[in-house]
RNA sequence: CGCGGGAUAGAGCAGUCCGGCAGCUCGUUGGGCUCAUAACCCAAAGGUCGGUGGUUCAAAUCCACCUCCCGCAA
């Protein structure tokens, strides 16, 4: 089949990938504009944008698709459009070119909207997927080509969880475009009663809140690394937290305060009290600062232990 | 020319403002203590203070340029 692939991030390029080496056409591949990151203002090429030039595939940019855009896309005639994590929300029209098929990071009518590989790692689901669908109008509510079972793992973070949904639906889309092909799809309807929904993960939602039990901070932690990263406020610093546990070794029996530091010492390393018990944080990172192990972040600060963090 | 911070022993940092013996914590090594230890005590090794040039009797510190790293913002 001939298909036109929308894009953008990594995740995006490894199903471009994939869909390259399968007896697929690429007649195009779309992404957003490059645009100026990181510091000094450094132009940054999408990675589906890089693996198109590569594979001297055509590339079309655009902020939102005008209609000379759809033009364009229109002329190509593709049997199909393919989007993984593109960025924008497509109009209708866009979407009455050719059949338009999306990939989801989760078991849909499950976890919709734009974050939901992130979601299911704070949420401490044991098991996600991926689903190919069809697009609507209406985002996430399309008829469903073929799901994925994926297992998350304890020490799954958002970055791991990409790679495994970057490589089970970079294979579910090959299959899926195969599947139309032969005409042997079944779309089958999403119980929409069912749909659970995602927030975007932001800056300001990514503050840890010590009230809270050991377990879900320490699934936030691992659901917004690698960004935006969970983080507390100390000393008017915002320190970023990487990595964390539950601590189930001894402690000094005596009250604590939510979020108050037990331990700062290389054998412990950092433990905070928690709502419900205490929380060991592994990897963290100063403003301006590397990140660091939890012993090597408590070395240069003195007096650590007893003293509250934010809340 | 987006805003800003940083580079000092193997690691993390102080010292820089106001130039005057190279420091702290941890680690490493050796010794001691101990039934024993990751605990405690004693000792030692480990430095081109990112680089080049300048100012000075004297530079980690002041000036100029360079390299590398990072936070924020988008």
């Amino acid at each position: 089949m001939n298909i036109i692939f929308l894009g953008t991030p990594q995740i995006s390029a490894t199903c471009l990938s994939a869909i390259i080496k399968s007896k697929h056409k690429v007649l195009a591949v779309v992404t957003k504009p490059d645009k100026p990151v990181g510091r000094g203002g450094k132009i940054q090429i999408s990675p589906v944008k890089e693996l198109a030039q590569k594979n001297n595939l055509p590339v079309l940019q655009f902020n939102n698709i005008s209609k000379e855009g759809v033009d364009i896309i229109k002329k190509l005639k593709p049997d199909a459009l393919v989007l993984v994590a593109f960025g924008q929300i497509l109009s209708p029209e866009i979407l009455s070119i050719a059949l338009p098929i999306n990939l989801h990071g989760s078991l849909l009518p499950n976890l919709r909207g734009p974050s939901p590989i992130q979601t299911a790692i704070i949420d401490g689901l044991k098991e996600s997927g991926v689903s190919v669908m069809v697009m609507e109008p209406t985002v996430d509510t399309g008829d469903i080509i073929l799901q994925k079972k994926i297992v998350i793992e304890e020490k799954d973070t958002s970055a791991t969880l990409f790679e495994k949904m970057g490589e089970v639906g970079s294979k579910a889309i090959v299959e899926a475009l195969d599947l139309i092909e032969n005409k042997k799809v079944q779309f089958i309807k999403q119980n929409h009663d069912k749909a659970t929904y995602t927030q975007l993960l932001t800056k300001e939602n990514a503050i840890i809140d010590f009230n809270q039990t050991t377990m879900s901070i320490v699934n936030k932690i691992r659901g917004y690394n690698p960004s935006p990263v969970a983080y507390f406020i100390f000393k008017d610093k915002k320190i970023k937290v990487y990595e964390a546990e539950n601590y189930t070794g001894i402690v000094p029996k005596r009250l604590y305060k939510n979020g108050e530091i037990v331990f700062a010492n290389s054998k412990q390393g950092l433990i905070v009290k928690t709502n419900d018990g205490f929380i060991s944080l592994l990897l963290l990172q100063a403003p301006n600062s590397k990140i660091l192990k939890a012993k090597d972040f408590v070395n240069g600060y003195r007096n650590l232990c007893n003293q509250i963090l934010n809340s």
